[in-house]
RNA sequence: UCCUCAGUAGCUCAGCGGUAGAGCGGUCGACUGUUAAUCGACUGGUCGCAAGUUCGAAUCUUGCCUGGGGAGCCA
């Protein structure tokens, strides 16, 4: 394979033969020759080629040539005599592959609404920005195997198709092969025994509950896969699919559990920083001018740690207003989490020990019964990235909760034989992948750290 | 789902009762080792959809659709 753009900008030497293939950005036509900035996606910078007049065919191939269109061009590395580039291509050859009409093509050269370009999904990732995003996007998902990979935790791909209702709460999408429009019935009431897992199935919401098998068997697992949810969410933070990272470990309680949580975000951040510098500078120059002070308050700081009763407590003598009420057994709004990640500790915070009725069953009793350990990391302009717990490992403790929150503890009969046959003390936590790409880049809305978003009304890509 | 703002040229927007504008883009030309090149000319529209008010609606009213921001749900 020849060297991409990245690799000859960084280190091509002067009289190298190259190819570079790949789409170009704009042409500058002179007298005698012409510019072309051809990008092929390996990083921000595109490789300028001077294209003589003296190749065959020049003129008609030149005038076909305009943004977007796909070429390969041959030639000789040389230095440039102009300035903002390093070295350029001298070109011996070049192929139009595929023309992109300039009275049709929804790229122009300029500057774009984001808004717009999500209309035109399957072209936007030619831009600058998007293209800076997803290989940032890349380098996490690199990092975050690398980083658990590192720590002796194995990667297990848990079911997308489920029949348990993971955390009994979140609209769930359903996976049916029966007729909607005459589904078979038995009493009124529609016949799942007649669809094809004969029990109703859904988009699994969670890969946690089968993360806690595998644990229970590797001590340490982690799965990093697509999420669904079918909430009618519309905001800047949610998607209807989303990729969602999850550890598990067993023997680790909620102290061990936040401790990961934090040297994983430092090590990504580290990580995303070294090898996609140049990505990063475009975030803090173009889209948000904290992204890199950000990172690095990320991974040179201790995370703040305070539990909920404390977080209460900073929230009640704030000195502002807040438009929800602040009261123990309340859970914490958008509006306080943001005031403590953005305003009190302008990092971020690790709440834990929230009050057992506003979090889910599986999370461990604390002592007293009143809190749970649970934790909750608030990042700034983000909100909630990370959540997890504990959890609870006695079984008598844990029926209880089953039925306290109105589940039945039989459709749960599998996770509960975990508490029955060889039970440890174990804690995980789930991780909003394009959440943290979020923060990482500064983009203020998620459907645009995700190559092709699906949220409510919007599937077309 | 709720609150709120907005939909006018390919894009970003101005116009807010008298019948359509700018910048950018595109096309053509000039010029030039250029860098979102520059300069000149040209090109461009069911004013989101439907009904209503009015002599007259892009402009006012109502409904619907779509998008942004905020909220809820959460990751």
């Amino acid at each position: 394979m020849t060297p991409r753009i990245a690799e000859l900008l960084k280190s091509g030497q002067p009289d190298q033969l190259v190819t570079l293939r790949g789409w170009v950005r704009t042409k500058r036509e002179q007298k005698t020759f012409s510019f072309l900035e051809v990008n092929d996606g390996s990083c921000l910078a595109g490789m300028q080629a001077v294209v003589s007049a003296d190749l065959p065919d020049y003129e008609t191939l030149i005038k076909r040539i305009s943004t977007g269109a796909s070429v390969t061009v041959e030639g000789k590395l040389v230095p440039s005599q102009g300035k903002g580039q390093r070295v350029e291509v001298q070109a011996t050859g070049l192929i139009l592959h595929g023309e992109a009409d300039p009275e049709t093509y929804p790229l122009q050269k300029k500057r774009h609404s984001f808004e717009y370009l999500r209309e035109i999904g399957h072209l936007r990732s030619r831009t600058n920005t998007l293209s800076a995003v997803f290989r940032v996007r890349n380098a996490c998902a690199t990092a975050i195997h690398q980083f658990f990979q590192e720590q002796g935790f194995l990667w297990m791909h848990t079911p997308i198709i489920t029949a348990s209702d993971c955390e009994g709460a979140g609209e769930m999408f359903a996976v049916t092969q029966m007729d909607l429009n005459n589904p078979p019935k038995v009493d009124g009431k529609i016949d799942y025994s007649k669809d094809f897992f004969g029990k109703p199935a859904y988009l699994t919401v969670s890969g946690q509950m089968e993360a806690e098998v595998m644990a229970m068997a590797f001590s340490n697992v982690y799965t990093f896969g697509p999420t669904f949810r079918a909430e009618n969410s519309n905001t800047s933070r949610h998607l209807a699919e989303f990729w969602m990272v999850e550890p598990e470990m067993a023997f680790c309680d909620l102290q061990g559990d936040m401790d990961l949580a934090e040297s994983f975000l430092k090590y990504v951040f580290r990580y995303v920083m070294d090898h996609c510098s140049e990505d990063m500078a475009f975030f803090q120059e173009r889209i948000d001018k904290s992204v890199i002070a950000t990172a690095e308050n990320i991974i040179n700081n201790e995370f703040a740690r305070v539990t909920y009763t404390e977080a209460i407590a900073l929230l009640e003598k704030a000195d502002r207003k807040f438009e929800y009420p602040v009261s123990w057994g309340l859970d914490l709004q958008s509006e306080h989490e943001r005031y403590l990640a953005e305003v009190l500790f302008q990092k971020p915070v690790i709440v834990t020990h929230y009050p057992t009725e506003i979090k889910a069953f599986y999370m461990r009793l604390d002592e007293g019964g009143k809190t749970v350990s649970a934790m909750d990391i608030l990042a700034p302009n983000i909100g909630e990235i990370i959540g997890g717990s504990q959890r609870e490992e006695r079984l008598d403790v844990l029926l209880d909760r089953i039925k306290a929150s109105g589940l039945d503890p039989e459709a749960y009969w599998w996770y509960t034989d975990l508490r029955r046959y060889g039970t440890v003390p174990h804690a995980g936590f789930g991780l909003g992948f394009e959440r943290l790409v979020q923060f990482m880049t500064g983009m203020t809305n998620i459907r645009d750290v995700i190559p092709f978003p699906r949220s409510p009304l919007n599937v077309e890509f």
